[in-house]
DNA sequence: TATTGTTATACTCTATAACTATA
DNA sequence: TATAGTTATAGAGTATAACAATA
C-alpha cells in the first residue's frame, strides 16, 4: 500500500486485474488516474529527495527563490499554493538548515525577504538533478512524444479549470 | 486559493504568468502538473457531489460494492487504498445514511459483508451521473482524442510505476 | 499464528482567528 | 483600513498499536 497520505478520495475502485494499456475499454475514471499518478510520483520524488534531507515542498520553495531572489514569504506561499501561516514553519525549517535567510525588506518593513544561501543553492541544484531523474524515470513507459503530450495536456487542463 | 487540503508538496513554482498552451518551452515540472490537475479535479467532483451529501471517497466505496456485492470491509479498504482501520469510520458514515448494511460473513465470522441498500444504489447512480459530467466538463478543453490519450497515458504510468 | 473488525491514539498538512507591526 | 509575519488552535485524513474474536 502507498505510504503517502492525505490525498483526496478515490473516484473509482481499483480493478482486481488492472487492464493492460493495450485494452480499449474500461479505462478507470479520471479521478482515479489523476490521483494515483500524482500519488506514485509524489512517493518517488519524496523517496529520492529523502537522502538530501529535503521534502518536495521544501525543494519547491527553494526553487521559487532561485528563479527570482528576495521574494517575500507571502509571495512564495502564493506560488506554492499554501497559506502564509503555513509558510512560516516551512521557512523556519529551511532557515534551520541554513538554506535560506530572512532579512527585513528594505522598502517595506512588514515584509521579510527570503534569500537562498550558498548551501541552499547547492541543495537546490542537487535536488534539481534528482527531480529531473525522477521525471525521466517515471515517464519512461511512455515515449518521449507521448510524455510531452501528456505534460501539455495537463497544463491545458489546469489552465482551463483554473477558477475551480 | 484551492481549498482542498493535504495533497503532497509542489514540485515547482507556479509561473507568475502561466504559459499559454501554445508555447513550447518552460512546461512546469511533472509534479506540479499532476498535483494541480488532481487538485482541481478533486475540488470539482467534491463540489458537485456535495448536494448529494456524499464525498468522492464515499461514492467510490459504494461503487466498489456495486461491481461486486458483499465484499468485506478489508477488501473495500484495499480497493480504495486506505487502511482497514480507516475503513471502519467510512462504513459507519455510509451505514448511518442507510446506504449500506453490515452483515456477518456467512463463511468467515471474522468478516463483515458490506451490502448496498436500495437508497445506496440510488445515490450511487445519481453520483455516477454527476461524476461522468465532471469528467466531461473537466476534459472539455482537450479534444476527445486527446482526452482519451491522456487517460491512457496516465494508466500506463500507474501500471509502470506500480511498485513504488 | 494469522486475519478481521474495532478502538484509542498520534501524526501530517493545512487552514482560521487573532495579534503586532507597518503601510 | 489593509497587509505581512506570527502564534495558537482546530480540523481533515490518515496510520500504528493493541485487543477480542475467529480462522
Amino acid at each position: 500500500m502507498l505510504t503517502i497520505k492525505k490525498v483526496y478520495g478515490l473516484q473509482v475502485p481499483i480493478p482486481a486485474h488492472p487492464p493492460r494499456p493495450s485494452e480499449e475499454a474500461a479505462l478507470p475514471r479520471l479521478g482515479y488516474l489523476l490521483k494515483h499518478a500524482a500519488l506514485h510520483y509524489a512517493e518517488l520524488t519524496s523517496a529520492e529527495l529523502a537522502p538530501l534531507g529535503i521534502t518536495p515542498q521544501e525543494w519547491a520553495a527553494l526553487n521559487c527563490l532561485d528563479d527570482q531572489p528576495d521574494r517575500s514569504q507571502k509571495e512564495v506561499a502564493d506560488l506554492l499554493g499554501i497559506d502564509r501561516t503555513t509558510m512560516v514553519a516551512l521557512i523556519d525549517r529551511l532557515q534551520t538548515q541554513a538554506w535560506v535567510e530572512r532579512r527585513p525588506h528594505p522598502a517595506d518593513r512588514r515584509k521579510n525577504t527570503v534569500t537562498l544561501t550558498p548551501p541552499g543553492r547547492a541543495i537546490l541544484h542537487s535536488g534539481a538533478t534528482i527531480i529531473d531523474n525522477c521525471e525521466h524515470q517515471f515517464l519512461a513507459a511512455l515515449g518521449a512524444p507521448a510524455a510531452h503530450q501528456l505534460k501539455q495536456a495537463l497544463r491545458t487542463l489546469i489552465t482551463a479549470n483554473q477558477s475551480r
